[in-house]
RNA sequence: GGCGCGGUGCCCAAGUGGACUAAGGGAGGGGUUUGCAAAACCUCGAUUCGUCGGUUCGAAUCCGACCCGCGCCUCCA
């Protein structure tokens, strides 16, 4: 039984998809406005990882997730740069899709953007008047958070205590309650706009995601996750906005994941410990393993990115390419033994046991390593044949549809220079000149290359670069 | 002020009343193996789970107080 923790109930509970086998996935997206840096990843790791898992257990997911490319900072950016909103926000909408891809992340079912939503908006926001839980004033449209009751339910907020932050006055809109938000924003001297039924203006922050979901996924729908600095007041007021649309339920289980930060801080541009994903590509950082490090620590708490840890991270990560490596480059007898395929079994079980525990990775992978371990064990005791070998490979790489993490049959190869140099050295190592095979095995250490001699040959891998 | 998170060995991190004489990964010490390495395997590392009290036959796990670190409160994953 899978089990999550949901915001709105505040408590673990077992998840129980509207559909049985199918699951509607709404997943909060990037304002294309920048690059997106590696805190954005991990919630979308965090998802990819929710995704993986549901898949692997055999449901079907409908994933939808917006790419927000109408806000103040697109227009800002646009302008800044003398560029069309569109112009602009393609670089960015580009870019971020070579990221997702560079790190391994499953592709959304849809990708909409709010500007070709403006309609669905303007249809929500015309309901909204008309059931008196939004106003207009000057041409802007409000919704009056006053006529929701439920408002605060998911974060728990009661609005009575809420602090008024100056922020919320100097606000350049006419509002009746500072807590009350624009749907839509009246036009502005040289910003875009769209002539509407409800007049000319642009949406405000929220009803984007109201208006896609519903289109996409229906008026309710099973999972709608993000980071938990959107649970107040994005997600609480999308809340409002489509419970009092539709008058049906949202969302049933609402997941959010929690900050990254870096060296004990908040990433901040200042600081200077701001990272994109191309940041760390420059410093040759494996995305495999910025993807596990980022994988690694369970979604609810806050993870400490250090290139300490990226280093532990690359190193454990190696135990797993290693163990697939021998198994397919050792000789076994043939047969198969009923040990691993008992251990393999177990170790399903377990993997699929911290999973299913809200997404506990941390609970998920030990078992993986302790299989490895044993099997380790048993190949020094030649109980491992032939069979088992590619058992445990298809296990592997089966839990690995949920990681994503091992590499590619064929991702690296050595030019023929240095394949050159490896043959140079075998020859050297069989006539027994141990010194010039130690030079060149050093050599292309130098160059980021280990060399293991083994019972099997030579075996090479490719590692981080030295500084 | 409101809401919330966390403090477990050198580092990361599970475990939330009894099989814990506390998983797993990384680093380190010792050994097996190896031409030497690497990998792999074996082995050693917390009488202890922020502190102090309490409940209990029994607590890292429950209760209370306190200390420390952190997040959100209309830019934010």
């Amino acid at each position: 039984m899978i089990q999550f923790f949901n915001t709105l109930s505040g408590k673990v509970q077992p998840f129980h998809p509207l559909k049985k086998n199918q699951v509607k996935l709404y997943t909060c997206g990037p304002t294309v406005y920048d690059y997106a840096h590696i805190g954005n990843f991990r919630a979308y790791l965090f998802e990819d990882l929710l995704k993986r898992f549901l898949l692997f257990q055999g449901y079907r997911v409908l994933h939808v997730m917006n790419l927000t490319d109408v806000d103040d900072k697109t227009i800002k950016g646009a302008r800044a740069e003398g560029i069309s909103l569109k112009e602009f926000t393609q670089k960015y909408t580009d870019a971020f899709f070579q990221d997702i891809d560079t790190l391994n992340i499953h592709r959304a079912d849809y990708y909409p953007r709010a500007t070709q939503h403006i309609s669905s908006m303007v249809r929500i926001i015309k309901g909204l008047l008309q059931k008196g839980y939004a106003y207009e004033k000057d041409g802007s449209v409000y919704y009056d958070i006053s006529k929701f009751k439920d408002y605060g339910k998911l974060s728990k907020i009661k609005m009575h205590k809420l602090k008024t932050g100056t922020r919320i006055e100097s606000d350049e809109y006419e509002k009746e309650s500072a807590h009350d938000f624009a749907l839509w924003k009246y036009k502005k001297e040289g910003e875009p706009y769209w002539e509407t039924e409800i007049g000319p203006g642009r949406p405000g922050w929220h009803i984007e995601c109201s208006a896609m979901s519903s289109q996409y996924l229906g008026d309710t729908f099973d999972i709608h996750c993000g980071g938990v600095d959107n649970i107040f007041p994005h997600h609480e007021n999308e809340i409002a906005q489509s419970e009092a649309y539709s008058g049906k339920e949202f969302v049933r289980y609402w997941l959010h994941c929690h900050h990254l930060i870096v060296n004990g801080e908040k990433m901040s541009k200042s600081k200077g410990n701001f990272y994109t994903l191309r940041d760390l590509l420059e410093r040759d950082v494996n995305p495999r393993v910025l993807r596990f490090l980022l994988l690694s620590t369970h979604y609810r708490k806050i993870l400490n990115f250090t290139f300490e840890a990226l280093d532990q991270a690359s190193t454990s990560l190696q135990r797993i390419t290693d163990f697939i490596y021998n198994l397919g480059h050792q000789s076994f007898p043939s047969g198969e033994s009923k040990d691993i395929s008992q251990l393999i079994q177990n170790t399903k079980q377990k993997f699929i046991s911290g999973l299913s525990n809200d997404l506990n990775i941390s609970q998920a992978l030990p078992p993986i390593f302790e299989m490895i371990r044993k099997v380790n064990r048993l190949i020094k005791q030649k109980k491992v044949y032939q069979k088992d070998t590619q058992n445990l490979r298809t296990f592997i790489h089966s839990v690995d549809n949920v990681l994503a993490v091992l590499p590619q049959e064929k991702e690296e190869s050595l030019s023929s220079e240095l394949m050159e140099k490896i043959k140079l050295r075998q020859k050297a190592r069989k006539e027994k000149n141990y010194e010039l095979a130690d030079r060149i095995r050093d050599e292309l250490y130098q160059k980021g290359i280990i060399l293991e001699d083994t019972k099997n040959g030579v075996r090479w891998k490719i590692i981080k670069k030295k500084k």
